[in-house]
DNA sequence: TTAATAAACTAACAACTGTTAGTTAGCTTT
DNA sequence: AAAGCTAACTAACAGTTGTTAGTTTATTAA
């Protein structure tokens, strides 16, 4: 809504993502805008709340990548390498707001928590679902899928971290090389 | 040492992994074991000492594991295999304080942190060196090393959670099968 | 029996937490 | 010029934090 909240949004991301939601004072989110603690409340109503707003923002992030890309007629195999590409283009997109995403989703409350784990579980199935075509059209061995799609978002989940260091990383080359590993990984 | 102190520390890994080490209050671990706070200052020195032990004794079991591999004679696409199932195993055996190296080692402080960011950049190193191994021996392809490296690591650190939930995992069935889901995705 | 030790206790501390109430200064609209 | 709104402020709250000091109790060693 306001450009205020988003800059509170913004500087939250990052102090979250370096020191932790529990470990990030409200205070701290201040000072990081230079403003006092209790004017960030004329934006917001809470500090839970802007974990809520990170973490099911970057849930919509993932989901509009990802949904065109089910929905659309090419190859299991092919699916899958575009699906691992859309979710790495969205960490490397919301570099700060993935790693929160990711790690801080617990500190979440009721009914949030909840409403969170559910769309996760969304989320991972689609992955679920793309392994299970790549196997039933004799592409993909005939293996455990859960255990195939948790490996592969993890195997993709980590890689904000490589966006923050000085060493410059290219996104479109992480993709790439991490859908090789994978495809290969499971093809027959 | 003590055997309290063995109990404090096994305690901590449980509520450290479930609410994270700043979430986790000292009257929380006393609770836990039914004693007050300030009773645990009998057996510890701090709350971050807990935290260090907790990381430094996972460090050294992940080491102890991997070490004679690495000193031993086989070929390398086999040597790599076998410190993937190491390290998972030991996972597996370690499963809270395994959370807790992974996830809560940011919060220890100076000269710790540096130092534990030196020993894990030192495993990772093994990791990047067996892959630079297979490399060279023409069994895996011509790649990013520590992409590789920070990739397989990652598909394997996520397991700690498969063992805690109702549906029983055998951590042997995983090695496998992430095993030869890495391997596969480097082999030429 | 006496002395020493280990491990618990109660009470308290200063600092910090998220949040609320009430106020003030500066724009914008009437 | 007057009124209203936005977004900042100061001050304070009740609760929680890690930790210390001093005391008590039970077990072990002399």
């Amino acid at each position: 809504m306001s450009v205020r909240k988003d800059q509170i949004r913004i500087q939250a991301q990052t102090l979250f993502r370096e020191r932790g939601y529990v470990a990030t004072s409200m205070r701290d989110i201040a000072e990081s805008l230079g403003i006092e603690a209790a004017s960030l409340y004329n934006h917001i109503h809470s500090k839970e709340q802007i974990l809520q707003e990170i973490c099911f923002r970057m849930a919509e992030h993932f989901f509009a990548a990802i949904e065109p890309i089910v929905k659309s007629t090419v190859v299991p195999v092919e699916k899958l390498r575009l699906a691992i590409e859309a979710h790495l283009a969205v960490i490397a997109a919301h570099n700060d707001a993935s790693a929160v995403f990711l790690h801080e989703w617990r500190h979440l409350g009721e009914p949030y928590l909840s409403d969170f784990k559910l769309m996760r579980n969304r989320y991972e199935k689609i992955f679920r679902t793309l392994i299970e075509d790549g196997i039933k059209s004799g592409d993909f061995r005939d293996m455990n899928i859960a255990l195939t799609a948790r490996t592969m978002l993890s195997a993709m989940n980590w890689t904000y971290e490589s966006y923050n260091s000085k060493r410059k990383i290219d996104p479109a080359e992480t993709a790439s090389h991490i859908g090789t590993m994978m495809l290969k990984g499971i093809l027959k």
